[in-house]
RNA sequence: GGGCGUGUGGCCUAGUCUGGACAGGGCGGCAGCCUCCUAAGCUGUAGGUCGGGGGUUCAAAUCCCCCCACGCCCGCCA
């Protein structure tokens, strides 16, 4: 509804003013829209902005298509509010299951996120990328978009080999309990440890790569082991993440299928292509300095050769692609765009989200530097299972575990979706374990208390008076939720259904503490509950978009 | 050295692309609210040269230029 009345303003506004698209904004404190479009003409006409804007009002209110709105000008302001119509048909269309999704779109998208080495466990950066992937997975397919999520699993290079080297030659046999991928970083950060020693060792590790390029049978199978080690763990931890991949898709196959010798055939034949030993690209016309390595003179590919054919690929099989990455792979990932573009593929939209560090620096797998997302999810359960038995020990040993999971699961979604990508940012415990305000257990506890007013009701007929401020703030509140949707998705920025579910749970707790709802009477105490309806619902639709869940009690 | 990103009250952060009406929140501080629908809640209050300096504009946190600080990248690593 927000959607539709915005649009139709935007229309009447552009037909009163000549002005293609004229800006129209949220009227924050002052009304629901409001446009500051006078201070625009008032330089063409060469007239006073606030006349202007008067008469740009008197067109407006003669505009059938913007019956029900009321039209004011505030000096060169021209300020629209909605009225109780539209109320209604907002919360109307809230009390709808799936509330939110738009229509579907047609072609599909493929999204690549995570895509961890696979040398050790997922850690605090690395779940950054995998929340933020996994939030915009779920806003692409609630935008109506059919979408295949990918993990690329990286297992030919430099670090698998020494993860390779470290199983044959090193005594680091798995521990009872140990998970996959905490015994891969153990052989991983002892085996660099032996290398720093002995650097003898190096050339070996290049004769591993070679003999992988190669397909040597014994080779592949003990890179294949201990990948696969690795992977499992990460299942494990992005199962616990409520984070799913639909495919993982192995490096080594677009060298193994002949993609890769195929990509690097074609390049050959591009007149940027430089063979000296090495194969590279010249793309400074394209603005990049650096030599774009694809090959090594010892001939084997490296991993910018195996992306390109991972993305040639995906390209012929996705009308759209996104990829997730870190920041560092900036240079490389527009490197990996030029390239494409120059060869007439399609080429990924790439999200970037800036590092994680740690209070004492930033992290290394090599160098054991890290927080591991195991041991993050843990104290986070842990934590949220204290603060379960203190609030609700009224409730079985199940059930309270269950909430604690749930809990903390929103605690770290949440923590990490609200922050904008393109910050970075330094691991702090304190707010990782704070389930307070602007944190996913507030959110989720604002949805409980919902339910928790809906089971007492019992049942009622659905009625739409809303006279109260808190009532109407709210109402309107649950209209934008579509709106939000189209510009997350549009944007590519998941904080912003962030922000809104906060935003929501806010106006609800106002809501709650200003105005009784079991105890209203007659058809006051039908509207509340229908907005109370309509807010859970919306709740609940926000939190899945976030991977949270909407627990029905806490 | 070059490129990219960030800089908003003691701390964290939204807003910056698409310039406009007192720069929103939260944490921490202070003062209050549970015989009343879950207090993981609510209300009030103090606290701000929007890194610094120029410029464009009727109007700049937002656009342009210079500078400073921090992070990342600049590998025949991934």
């Amino acid at each position: 509804m927000y959607l539709e009345i915005y649009e139709t303003i935007e229309r009447a506004l552009a037909a009163a003013t000549g002005i293609p698209h004229p800006t129209l904004t949220d009227g924050g404190i002052h009304a629901d829209f409001a446009t500051a479009i006078s201070f625009e003409r008032a330089k063409a006409l060469h007239r006073p902005p606030v006349q202007i804007a008067e008469e740009i009002a008197t067109a407006l209110r003669a505009d059938s298509s913007l019956e029900g709105i009321t039209i004011e000008t505030k000096g060169p302001y021209i300020n629209f509010q909605t009225g109780p119509a539209f109320l209604k048909s907002s919360v109307e269309a809230a009390l709808q299951p799936a509330y939110g999704t738009l229509l579907m779109k047609g072609g599909r998208v493929v999204l690549e996120h995570t895509s961890a080495n696979p040398n050790g466990p997922l850690h605090v950066g690395h779940i950054r990328n995998t929340i933020i992937g996994d939030t915009l997975a779920r806003l692409f397919r609630k935008a109506g978009y059919r979408v295949e999520v990918q993990y690329y699993v990286n297992d030919m290079g430099r670090q698998i080999a020494i993860v390779a080297w470290g199983f044959s030659h090193l005594d680091g046999a798995r521990k009872d309990g140990e998970k996959g991928d905490h015994h891969v970083a153990r052989v991983y950060i002892a085996a660099n440890r032996e290398i720093e020693r002995d650097p003898g060792i190096v050339p070996e590790i290049d004769l591993l790569m070679q003999q992988v390029e190669k397909g040597d049978p014994k080779t592949e199978v003990l890179f294949r082991n201990a990948v696969s080690e690795c992977l499992e763990g990460f299942k494990v931890t992005l199962a616990l993440l409520s984070a799913r991949h639909d495919r993982f898709v192995w490096e080594s196959d677009f060298v193994r299928n002949g993609d890769t010798e195929r990509l690097l055939n074609r390049v050959r034949r591009m007149e940027e292509c430089h063979e000296d030993g090495k194969l590279w690209l010249d793309l400074s016309n394209e603005g990049f300095e650096k030599e774009y390595i694809l090959r090594r003179s010892d001939g084997t590919s490296v991993y910018a050769a195996r992306d390109l054919a991972y993305h040639i690929w995906k390209g012929r099989n996705f009308d759209r692609l996104i990829d997730v990455l870190g920041a560092d792979h900036k240079l490389i990932g527009a490197q990996l765009i030029a390239t494409l573009k120059l060869i007439g593929e399609k080429a990924p939209e790439i999200v970037h989200f800036e590092f994680v560090s740690l209070p004492e620096g930033s992290m290394s797998t090599r160098a054991g530097k890290f927080v591991s997302a195991d041991e993050l999810i843990e104290e986070v359960t842990r934590r949220a299972y204290e603060e379960v038995t203190l609030r609700r020990d009224d409730l079985d040993e199940n059930t309270k575990q269950e909430i604690a999971r749930s809990v903390a699961i929103a605690a770290i979604r949440y923590d990490i979706v609200k922050i904008s990508p393109e910050k970075s940012t330094v691991f702090n415990w304190k707010e990782a374990l704070d389930f307070e305000r602007q944190s996913g257990p507030y959110i989720q506890y604002a949805h409980a208390r919902a339910c928790s007013i809906l089971d007492k009701a019992g049942g009622f007929d659905p009625a739409f008076e809303f006279t109260m401020e808190s009532e109407i703030a709210l109402a309107k509140h649950i209209a934008k939720f579509p709106f939000v949707i189209r510009n997350a998705v549009q944007d590519l920025k998941p904080h912003l259904v962030a922000t809104y579910a906060r935003e929501l749970a806010d106006l609800f707790n106002v809501f709650y503490q200003f105005e009784p709802v079991l105890k209203s009477k007659g058809g006051t105490r039908q509207s509340r509950l229908t907005l109370v309806k309509a807010t859970k619902n919306t709740l609940a639709e926000t939190l899945g978009t976030l991977g949270i869940d909407a627990l029905v009690t806490m």
